[in-house]
DNA sequence: TATATATTTGAAAAACCTTTGATCATGTAA
DNA sequence: TTACATGATCAAAGGTTTTTCAAATATATA
């Protein structure tokens, strides 16, 4: 396979250079901007894997190039990390929402992001077949669109967490899903909290699609963790 | 499951006994080092879950031990807290370049201190990604993925422990896998039971997979082990 | 700010899995 | 063939994980 390329966007120099240096240990193919204005100008030109973007950039700030980005047909599906220095959660959905893939707020660690990135290479590796219309199981019908849920027409109101919970089940069906890896996916990284959250989750959920024993739709791996046929 | 295996190295002995003193009480298997040297001729010997290290030892200091961990490859993914006595930003920052998975500033609170290696071991966990397909056998077909075995379309439950097993065997195919190994392998070095366990779990196996005569697939090697053709 | 809603935590019950010890069976060496 | 060592079998005891419920926090909404 040959290298990934990555291009990271950033306004403090040291922070780039330390980014830079680390992936290119890690055998990525580093680029390095560091306005938005730039970071556009550059991507209209040469094509990358993966985009790291701070949020704080003097001129046109993070979120607004994430926006720009995903009205280009030909960037719609880049893959993007959005750096924050604030660590707050409003700005985690305020960046996913304008598109990006994943967030990390700083300081943080070279390796997380690293592992980070490989997550949302893989992701987007995969995903290429899977966006094949709603997701659906049995007489459920996943909407990730419009974050509805149906079962058999009724809607179904799902909370952020549940309707993740659910996508992702969904996403890597017939997978089984660690409690962990769980948690690292919809509560993030940074989350400090137990495992057992998980569990509380999937009890609510179960509860809303009204499982069953006819209607074993979330299957419990003991020992392992989750899974959905 | 067993306990994880925490080594600390710190040179303030008090620090030490206190750190341990609250990990055992929290279920964890605790050793302890007080310089980086001692720090690293144990991980050539031992292995151990996640390190939290003190940035400022006498000798070899934190971010050299980490450095020089890093370096081996057999220790390039074990999950490392770093201490730090200093509150400074850009101590944090060095100390995460260098391969740190987390920080701490002193002094902490062991509760944060224990959220945090929770945190820590549930990300490097979390990487589940055996790229490994369906393994199979005669008439057998274990999906490890979802943790699924099929003989002849039907699906067989199994329980972890045999599903561990199932695949260790499959995985080594043709290999005689000692008891000792497959206690090593399957139930961690911290296990202490007996040898006798793996025959229960042998036993349940075959019992689950229905072999008999005619389809012998688990062979016991007398004196050795078990393996699979 | 109050109210509603969502999320997390804690603790007990339930379900299930693992280990143990006793006993039996079988293979191997003398 | 016998004695010994190793492996198989079983069921009860013991342990762990998961579920469930309820209460406590936190967050969003009006």
């Amino acid at each position: 396979m040959s290298k990934d390329r990555v291009l990271i966007v950033d306004d403090e120099e040291h922070i780039l250079e330390l980014i830079k240096f680390n992936l290119e240990q890690n055998g990525y193919q580093v680029m390095t901007k560091e306005t938005g204005e730039e970071c556009l100008a550059f991507l209209d030109q040469e094509s990358v894997d993966i985009l790291v973007l701070d949020l704080m950039l003097p001129g046109i700030d993070g979120i607004e190039v994430c926006k720009q980005i995903r009205s280009k047909p030909n960037l719609k599906t880049l893959p993007i990390i959005m750096l924050t220095a604030k660590g707050e959660e409003t700005d985690r959905i305020l960046g996913l929402e304008f598109g990006a893939d994943d967030y990390m707020s700083k300081p943080f660690s070279v390796r997380e992001l690293i592992a980070r990135m490989k997550a949302v290479l893989r992701r987007s590796g995969s995903q290429q077949q899977q966006l094949t219309g709603p997701l659906q199981v049995g007489d459920l019908i996943l909407d990730v669109e419009s974050h509805e849920l149906r079962l058999n027409g009724e809607v179904i109101k799902l909370t952020i967490k549940e309707h993740e919970l659910l996508k992702t089940l969904l996403e890597n069906r017939g997978k089984v899903l660690s409690r962990n890896f769980l948690l690292d996916k919809i509560w993030g990284y940074a989350y400090y909290g137990d495992t057992r959250t998980v569990d509380v989750h999937i009890r609510q959920l179960r509860k809303k699609i009204k499982e069953d024993e006819n209607r074993p739709y979330i299957e419990t791996i003991r020992g392992a963790g989750y899974k959905i046929k």
